[in-house]
RNA sequence: CGCGGGAUGGAGCAGUCUGGAAGCUCGUCGGGCUCAUAACCCGAAGGUCGCAGGUUCAAAUCCUGCUCCCGCAACCA
């Protein structure tokens, strides 16, 4: 027996910060799906997920939640898993970055990358505004000052360790161009081209002092590794990798990754910075990179108020696994983003799962049972009707396997509904309920029976990479095995009188829109907004502060006399506002809930004393008050009655 | 001129790279059938392919300009 191929794919690792939603778990059912497929093509897969669990972000979340930064990511990594699971993912290896092995691995690799000349220790070089204890370069500075307060910053540097990204440009620059496959889909690669690439890239700051929770540099503990050379090395250092060349067979065997499947925000990284860090390692770059598309939420934005965010294991209960494997898999486009709501996935249900496939299933055992006794009889009375059935049945594993080669699983998909849905017609134009009443006919009858019952099951086998479950649950049925994959071009290996079950299992039950809607409204029940206004708002108390503290501040009645938006911004406004005898500019974050020509003539609360800064490159001398509700809703504080421009406020 | 994505029959999308009869699913309407989960099969209606120019024998597709949406970033003194 010779060797199989081997297939190593890769998800992204998930970041620990929260439960990943269904956006998140859609990336790892699309990899599982073309993980199964290559193992019922013959090949030797290995499929690798797992989390990314540093970061200043989690430090932060553990904080808040009151446990150790081990204790959270444990926590989160373990739901994460759990959701992996319970999609039926059948990944060979979940890393998690804080795996000791990976740890030993990454301060390896960054001794190593230092040693060699490709890390150096360096500065952040830039303005200091120490106030705000932000870097920023020069070309954020607002007039020289710092874009947050306005106030002057200072040249300051501050330790960090650099890689050399300029250094393999070229080479890398040159591999894209002569592997045209390995970004894909094929416009992103231009993207990279134009807007990294070819304009230089700048040096990637690899390390960080600013927070704990990551991988301590080795030969300089005070510095963590920053997520980069951290996150992205789980794809070599999960198979074994080890830089002093004692590498596991698992890693000679897989490395390079065939297919890393990535979010379409972090292709940047995979395919430049990642690259860059291999070949400073000397290891070949993987095959292929894929930025798939989102999976988006429909209704408007993810809200946890409006009870419209969907997590995997909440749309498993109420569809199945396999019926949410199918939606995310299926109703997600090749290049755009996707979207899900609960009434799509109601409707998909409805109009493939249980009509399509689950009836068809359904109405061809029943046929068995009642014409037959469940027998299913291979007579060779064929007609010229049976030849496009079985062509098109033979025919879709090819199709099937173009589509996915193109990693077009939602359109690989597509070709076995197709099959299904051919299935549904051959019925109507054999007409078996026809058949059954002539006598002479019984032979043609079971003829008919065993194509259906043969197609289905070429169809079924055909399933397995994308609802798993679900062929298993149909084979049961019809009492039948899986299909070898080289077999599923051979029309008639279902066994000549085997019998199919008695009762046939639904498969999907149809369900109604109303009820599920009902039901999610029962589960997330909108926040009814008057409860709120009843209740109160209750914000955290701030520190005491003396009435000199008071004293200093200056609030004084303004007249807008005249008001326009600000350009390049979404929130901005821009007021001349009367203050006494003079006029002065005040920008106010206020331009959702107020035109321009609404604020002319109004009298507002300003804080005068307030030093000038500049918001959008516009000064603002002063602030406008406002007071704010639950849900940001503002409202200007104007004086109850009639006072001059510049009344004092005390 | 911050970055990016989008605009195709009532809804959701494909087609755009590599110009060449406008397609899929759902919905609507009509018909057929009754084995089946009121399902299945057939047919029909419905589109200025965001707007305006240009290139071409030919543009949803290429070029130019514009409008409107949506993310992100920034900003809510």
């Amino acid at each position: 027996m010779q060797d199989k191929k081997k297939y190593y794919i890769t998800t992204a690792i998930a970041y620990t910060s929260g439960k990943p939603h269904i956006g998140n778990t859609y990336e790892v059912v699309l990899a599982d799906s073309i993980a199964r497929f290559k193992r019922q093509q013959g090949y030797d897969v290995f499929f690798q997920t797992g989390t990314d669990e540093h970061g200043q972000k989690i430090e932060l979340k553990a904080e808040e939640a009151g446990v150790t930064c081990q204790e959270f990511v444990d926590n989160v990594a373990g739901e994460i898993k759990n959701i992996w699971d319970l999609m039926n993912t059948s990944y060979d290896k979940f890393i998690r970055t804080t795996d000791k092995d990976h740890e030993a691995q990454v301060q390896k690799i960054f001794k190593k990358l230092y040693d060699q000349g490709d890390i150096y220790k360096g500065y952040y070089e830039g303005m200091y505004c120490t106030p705000c204890e932000s870097f920023f370069t020069e070309s954020q500075l607002v007039d020289g000052k710092c874009p947050d307060c306005g106030r002057p910053c200072t040249p300051a540097k501050e330790e960090a360790y650099f890689f050399k990204m300029s250094k393999y440009a070229p080479k890398l620059i040159e591999y894209i161009n002569e592997h045209p496959e390995f970004i894909q889909p094929v416009s992103r690669k231009n993207e990279m081209m134009n807007n990294f690439l070819l304009p230089g890239l700048q040096d990637l700051c690899v390390s960080r002092t600013s927070f704990k929770w990551g991988i301590p540099v080795s030969f300089d503990p005070k510095h963590v590794t920053y997520v980069w050379l951290d996150a992205l090395t789980n794809y070599i250092t999960g198979i074994g990798y080890d830089c002093d060349g004692e590498s596991s067979d698992l890693f000679k065997k897989n490395w390079p990754a065939d297919l890393h499947l990535i979010g379409k925000d972090i292709i940047r990284f995979h395919t430049i910075y990642w690259p860059i860090f291999l070949m400073a390692l000397g290891l070949p770059l993987p095959k292929q990179v894929f930025g798939h598309p989102w999976l988006l939420q429909g209704d408007g934005k993810m809200s946890k108020s409006k009870g419209n965010v969907l997590y995997a294991d909440e749309l498993a209960e109420f569809f199945g696994v396999d019926a949410v494997r199918y939606f995310v898999l299926h109703e997600m486009p090749f290049e755009n983003d996707g979207v899900i709501t609960w009434e799509l996935m109601v409707e998909r249900l409805n109009s493939e799962l249980a009509n399509t496939l689950g009836n068809l299933v359904n109405r061809t055992i029943s046929m068995s049972n009642k014409y037959f006794g469940g027998e299913v009889r291979n007579t060779g009375v064929s007609e010229a009707v049976d030849d496009d059935l079985k062509a098109v049945v033979t025919g879709t594993v090819d199709k099937v396997a173009a589509k996915m080669e193109d990693l077009r699983v939602a359109d690989a998909m597509t070709e076995i509904f197709n099959l299904f849905k051919r299935c549904n017609k051959y019925i109507d134009e054999t007409m078996p309920w026809a058949l059954a009443k002539d006598e002479t006919k019984q032979d043609r009858l079971a003829e008919v029976l065993y194509n259906l019952v043969e197609s289905i099951c070429i169809g079924a086998t055909l399933l397995k990479s994308f609802m798993p479950e679900t062929t298993e649950r149909i084979l049961a049925q019809l009492n039948a095995s899986e299909r070898a994959y080289e077999d599923l071009k051979s029309f008639g290996l279902y066994p000549s009188g085997n019998k199919v079950t008695e009762k046939p299992e639904i498969l999907f039950a149809r369900l109604d829109l109303k009820e599920v809607m009902e039901k999610v409204a029962e589960r997330h029940p909108a926040q009814p907004e008057e409860k709120k206004e009843e209740q109160g708002i209750d914000l955290e108390p701030k520190a005491e502060i003396t009435f000199e503290d008071f004293e200093k501040l200056q609030f004084q009645v303004g007249e807008i006399i005249s008001c326009e938006a600000v350009k390049k911004s979404k929130k901005l406004l821009c007021s001349q506002v009367k203050v006494g005898s003079k006029v002065r500019q005040i920008v106010s974050g206020i331009k959702s809930d107020y035109t321009p020509e609404q604020m002319v003539g109004k009298k507002v609360m300003v804080v005068t004393n307030l030093k000038p800064a500049k918001l959008a490159g516009m000064l603002s001398e002063g602030m406008i008050l406002c007071a704010e509700d639950a849900e940001g809703r503002l409202s200007l504080m104007t004086p109850e009655r009639e006072m001059p421009a510049g009344a004092e406020i005390c």
